[in-house]
DNA sequence: TGGCAGTCAATAGG
DNA sequence: CCTATTGACTGCCA
C-alpha cells in the first residue's frame, strides 16, 4: 500500500517506470513473504515435529507410570500398616497428650480414614458430613498425625542434619510446591500438619526459600521436614488422607478431592463402587426426615458388571484412555481447546453412539477398540475437550428432557445454576483448576457410561417423588412467610414452598448502577479499597456488594474472553461463546486512585438522583 | 489481605 | 418447570 505515493505528476514514460518499479517492488515484496511464510512453515512443523517427539516422550513416561499405577494399585496392604501405625501412635498420645477432647474427636476421624483406606475404595463414607464443619475452621490441630510425622521427622533428622548436608532448599521447596499441587494437598494443611505453620509462611518459604547458609538452626527446621516429607511415602499418604477427608464432601459417581491420577481414578472407583452398592445418599439425605421409601434401590441392577477394584481400575483407565481418543471431535469442537490430540483418527460414529438420544438402551461404547496402553495419556496430563463435552451433555440431556437440575445433582453434586454454567460457558481444559476438571472428568465419564440416561431417568422419578412428598409438607407450615418486601420494594415470593429463613435481601442493580460500575471498570477494573468505598457511597450500596460486583464482573469478563479494560460504551457485555483463548492474557493495571473521579462522577451523581426520586 | 476459581441461591425469562 | 444470569460466599494462594 504504501508504494502507491509516488509523485503522480511525473511524465508518461517516468510513469511507466515508476510502474515497472512498483511491480518490482511489489514482486519482492511477495518474494519476501513467501520466505516469510516458508519459514513459518517451517518452523511450525519444527515446532509440531518436537512436539510429537515430545508427547510421544510423554506417552511412554505415561505407559510407564500406568504400569506402576497398577502394581500400586494391586498391592494395598500397606494400608494395614498404616492402620497399626496409627493406631499404636494414638494410643500414645492418649497416655501422654494434654489436649485429650480434641485427640478424641481426632482420633475418631483416623479411624474412619483408616477404616475407608483398608476396605480399599469401598463406598459408605457418603455419610459424615460431621467432618465438613469441623475442616475449615482452624482445625485444632490433630495431634496424633502431627506428631506421627514429626516424630519420624525428628528420628530422621539426626542422621540427616549430623552429616552435615547442605540442602537445596530452593529445589525442595520447588519439589513440595508440585508434591502439594499434584496431590492436591493444600498449603494450610500441609503447614498445619507437617511444619507446624501458617499457611501463609508455608507460601513465602514455598516461594522465597532462603538459601540454606543463610538459615538459622530453627530456619532450617522446616526444609528438614520438607525433606523428610518428600521421602516419606507415609507421611504423603496420611497427609493426603488427612487433605481428602477435610475436604469431604462426596457426591454422586466420582469421590470428593480430586487430583494426580491415581486420586483420580481412586476416586472414579470409589464413587463408582459406591455407587453401586449404595445408591441413594446424598440426594435423599435431603429428603430422608420425611420416611423414605422404597430403599433398596433401582439402580444396583443398571450397573453393567460388578469388578474386582482392580479390575475396575483397569476398565477406567481404559476407558479414560480410549476416550482421549475419541474425543476429538472436529465437528462438535471447532474453535476450543482440545490440541494435543487433534489429529487422532476419529471415529465416525462416536457421536450417535453417546446420544443415541431416544433410545436409552444402545450400547454405546462397546467398541471393541483396543486401546492400547503405551497410546494414552495417563488422567494427570489428560486433556479433555471441554467444549465438545458440553455440547455433548447438553444434547444428551436435550434429546432425553433430563434437566440439568438432575444432572447436576446425581451425576455432578452441584446445582442446577452451576450446571448451567458449566455447560454454557465451559473454559478450556487448560484454564481449568483441579477442581474444575473434576467436574469434566465426571461428565466424561457420565458420557460413557451406556446406562447414564437410563440411571438419570431412574433418579428423576425418584426425585419428583420425594420433591411432591417435601414441597407437600412445607406447604402446610411457615408459608406465611412468603411474601416479603425486600430492601428495594419489591417482592420476593418463593416460587413452590421452599420457605425460607428471611435473608438479607439479593442485591439487585439497576441499570443505571450498573452502568455506573461498568463506567468505572472500563476505567480501573482493579479499583483501590477507596474507590470501592467512595463508589459505594456515591451509588448507596455496601461496600462488599462493590467489590464483590468487581471480582464477578472481572471474572465474567475473562470467562467470556472480553479483555480486560478496553473503552467501551455498551452496558452488557457480549457473551461471546467464541473461541474463549486469549482470555486469560490480562494485564493488571495498576490500581490507581483517582483518574477516574472526572470521568465517572457525572455518573454517580445522576444515579443518585434516581434513586432519590 | 486481595484476587481468583468454583459454587450457590435467588432471580429473570421462556 | 426449565435454563440463564448474577450477587454473594468459601477456600485457596501469594
Amino acid at each position: 500500500m504504501d508504494l502507491c505515493v509516488f509523485p503522480a505528476a511525473s511524465p508518461p514514460s517516468a510513469d511507466v517506470e515508476t510502474m515497472v518499479v512498483m511491480t518490482h517492488s511489489d514482486v519482492q515484496h511477495l518474494k519476501q513473504e513467501v520466505l516469510r511464510l516458508q519459514s513459518l512453515l517451517q518452523e511450525v512443523q519444527k515446532r509440531a515435529a518436537n512436539h510429537v517427539a515430545l508427547l510421544q516422550q510423554q506417552l511412554a513416561n505415561k505407559a510407564q507410570h500406568i504400569e506402576r499405577l497398577q502394581t500400586k494399585l494391586q498391592s494395598q496392604q500397606d494400608y494395614d500398616k498404616i492402620k497399626t501405625e496409627l493406631r499404636t501412635l494414638r494410643a500414645q498420645m492418649q497416655t501422654t497428650d494434654v489436649m485429650s477432647v480434641s485427640l478424641r474427636s481426632v482420633s475418631a476421624d483416623n479411624d474412619l480414614v483408616i477404616q475407608t483406606e483398608t476396605t480399599k475404595f469401598h463406598h459408605s463414607i457418603g455419610k459424615e458430613e460431621a467432618l465438613n464443619e469441623s475442616s475449615s475452621s482452624s482445625s485444632p490441630s490433630s495431634p496424633s498425625l502431627q506428631s506421627f510425622i514429626k516424630e519420624e521427622t525428628d528420628s530422621c533428622r539426626d542422621v540427616e542434619s549430623e552429616d552435615g548436608d547442605e540442602l537445596d532448599t530452593a529445589g525442595l521447596a520447588q519439589q513440595v510446591k508440585e508434591a502439594l499441587q499434584r496431590l492436591n494437598i493444600g498449603q494450610r494443611v500441609f503447614g498445619h500438619y507437617v511444619l507446624g505453620l501458617s499457611q501463609g509462611t508455608v507460601s513465602d518459604i514455598l516461594a522465597r526459600p532462603k538459601p540454606w547458609s543463610k538459615l538459622t538452626n530453627r530456619g532450617r527446621e522446616p526444609f528438614l521436614r520438607m525433606k523428610h516429607f518428600l521421602s516419606d511415602q507415609h507421611s504423603i499418604r496420611t497427609l493426603r488422607h488427612i487433605q481428602e477427608r477435610l475436604r469431604g464432601v462426596f457426591v454422586p459417581w466420582v469421590g470428593a478431592a480430586d487430583v494426580s491420577s491415581d486420586d483420580v481414578i481412586r476416586n472414579i472407583l470409589q464413587q463408582a463402587k459406591h455407587e453401586m452398592h449404595t445408591t441413594n445418599d446424598s440426594s435423599e439425605a435431603a429428603l430422608q426426615e420425611e420416611e423414605e421409601e422404597e430403599e433398596e434401590e433401582d439402580d444396583g441392577t443398571l450397573e453393567p458388571s460388578v469388578q474386582s477394584p482392580a479390575d475396575f481400575v483397569q476398565s477406567i483407565i481404559q476407558k479414560v484412555k480410549c476416550d482421549l481418543d475419541e474425543d476429538t471431535d472436529p465437528s462438535v469442537s471447532p474453535s476450543s481447546v482440545s490440541r494435543s490430540s487433534q489429529t487422532l483418527p476419529v471415529d465416525p460414529d462416536q457421536r450417535t453412539q453417546v446420544f443415541n438420544g431416544s433410545k436409552v438402551k444402545t450400547e454405546p461404547r462397546q467398541r471393541p477398540r483396543s486401546c492400547p496402553i503405551s497410546s494414552s495419556c495417563e488422567l494427570q496430563s489428560l486433556d479433555l475437550d471441554t467444549f465438545s463435552i458440553t455440547q455433548r451433555v447438553k444434547e444428551a440431556l436435550t434429546v432425553n428432557n433430563i434437566g440439568q437440575r438432575v444432572f447436576g445433582e446425581e451425576v455432578l453434586g452441584l446445582t442446577q445454576s452451576s450446571v448451567s454454567e458449566l455447560l454454557s460457558h465451559p473454559k478450556p481444559w487448560t484454564k481449568l483448576s483441579l477442581k474444575g476438571k473434576e467436574n469434566f472428568i465426571r461428565m466424561h465419564l457420565w458420557l460413557q457410561d451406556p446406562q447414564n440416561i437410563q440411571k438419570l431417568n431412574a433418579m428423576k422419578k425418584k426425585d419428583q417423588r420425594g420433591q411432591s412428598r417435601l414441597k407437600r409438607a412445607l406447604m402446610g407450615s411457615d408459608c406465611e412467610s412468603h411474601r416479603t418486601l425486600d430492601a428495594r420494594g419489591r417482592w420476593v415470593c418463593d416460587h413452590w414452598g421452599r420457605c425460607e429463613v428471611v435473608k438479607r435481601p439479593r442485591v439487585i442493580f439497576s441499570a443505571q448502577e450498573r452502568e455506573a460500575l461498568i463506567a468505572v471498570y472500563q476505567t480501573e477494573p482493579y479499583p483501590s479499597p477507596h474507590t470501592i468505598e467512595r463508589l459505594a457511597a456515591q451509588l448507596d450500596l455496601h461496600s462488599s456488594t462493590v467489590s464483590n460486583w468487581f471480582y464477578n464482573y472481572r471474572s465474567r469478563s475473562r470467562r467470556d474472553g472480553v479483555s480486560e479494560p478496553v473503552q467501551t460504551r455498551t452496558f452488557q457485555n457480549p457473551v461471546g461463546s467464541g473461541p474463549v483463548s486469549a482470555s486469560s492474557v490480562r494485564i493488571k493495571p495498576e490500581p490507581s486512585d483517582g483518574q477516574m473521579e472526572e470521568d465517572t462522577d457525572h455518573v454517580f451523581t445522576s444515579v443518585k438522583r434516581e434513586k432519590e426520586l
